[in-house]
DNA sequence: GTGGTCTAGACCACA
DNA sequence: GTGGTCTAGACCACC
């Protein structure tokens, strides 16, 4: 099994998925600075998905200045330059969004945490 | 101004948005059963958007027997079936996925969204 | 013809050539903010090569801020903020660090350039 | 530090980078015919690559003609073949030809030569 | 061995 | 109609 898990039912596109996981392996220290992801075909192999998807994952971590092209070598992790909290940002905004229109209150909206944290499988 | 608060650069698409709101409009009280929605002629116009997009969310929320059509009418809101908790699902899921990814704790969450919610616009 | 001139030969992949090619249309005002792009699929006929390529290149555009994506209507042009000077600099900058390389002076270079200008093909 | 300045961030492979100058070196005069180019291993060693890129740019450079292998001695240069001109041309149409398509005039593109000349680190 | 590019064709989502 | 995603498979460039 590998460092990541898809979500093929989810809306989300893999690729996406990719390149959100691997950000956040990465603000989690889980992928440390200078250390090689693993090759485009071995992690399609292993997701069981076509290499051109990887690679499009591959491509915009690259873009975004998350890791950089070794020619012949691979992809290398460059210094990671978001912590764990930024990372977390777009689905915490989504969430207080949510519950402003619903005119929730904070407090329900941390039950509601709580709660989804025990009924989801443990973590790791 | 509309009730409807739509975010162009999202990358949900409109006719996903005014189907979310809707519900959420429903849960918390501020549609309440046996109320009409704007005809989709008129909504179209206030958000500035395709008529189509607006008949494609307000048939999705037909189909799910959220509101009824009313031949003549329009639209009327159902009784509410959701609560604002339920509504509230899927980003507090998709929030605690991501943050057990990152290895965090429930506490630096629950700060996260303390956090968020002071820093975004005041609600009502 | 379209206002699109691939070179198969030349070493740079057709998506970047696309690419350049836009930025450099919007940069001269061959392409005014506002201006739809062809679609992917007309531009790929006209040209002779697979949509995905076109797609390719424009999904980079708009990566860069350079075009703007309007769900069900195609790919629109950002306010320009290249200037065709800018736009030039990689060329020129190419240009000139070869030519201290080989220690010619400025003046040499200016020939060659007037040289090749006239041997060219004659501009529109 | 070596006559050779690599650019590993630039697209162009290193092999190539070698091979154009070392080109450009015998050109102008830097390198002169009958004269000894540095031992596959040490400039590997100086630039910090992999001795199979140099040792792939000396083999083309040894295809063309512009040095040739002495069993037991090295890579000699032979007489210069190219003019500094001819080995400037392609840098100056990718120039001009990208000029033309921004309809600039032969004048405009001068003055940017003449720019990027003074901008960039002294030469020599 | 590494990643990059391109093709052909299918299917989906959006307006 | 628009663009987006994914697949399968070929070929190339680099180290």
């Amino acid at each position: 099994m590998s460092i990541y898990s898809l979500n093929a039912a989810s809306g989300t596109p893999i690729y996406r998925q990719i390149v959100d996981q691997t950000c956040q392996l990465i603000a989690s220290g889980q992928l440390l600075p200078g250390e090689l992801l693993p090759s485009v075909r071995v992690l399609a192999g292993d997701l069981g998905i076509n290499p051109m998807t990887v690679s499009k994952a591959y491509t915009l971590l690259e873009h975004d200045g998350i890791v950089a092209r070794r020619r012949g070598l691979g992809m290398v992790v460059q210094s990671a330059t978001i912590t764990p909290h930024e990372s977390l940002r777009p689905q915490t905004l989504a969430l207080v969004e949510a519950a402003k229109r619903l005119r929730l209150t904070p407090e329900e909206v941390v039950d509601a945490i709580h709660l989804a944290w025990k009924s989801e499988g443990k973590s790791t």
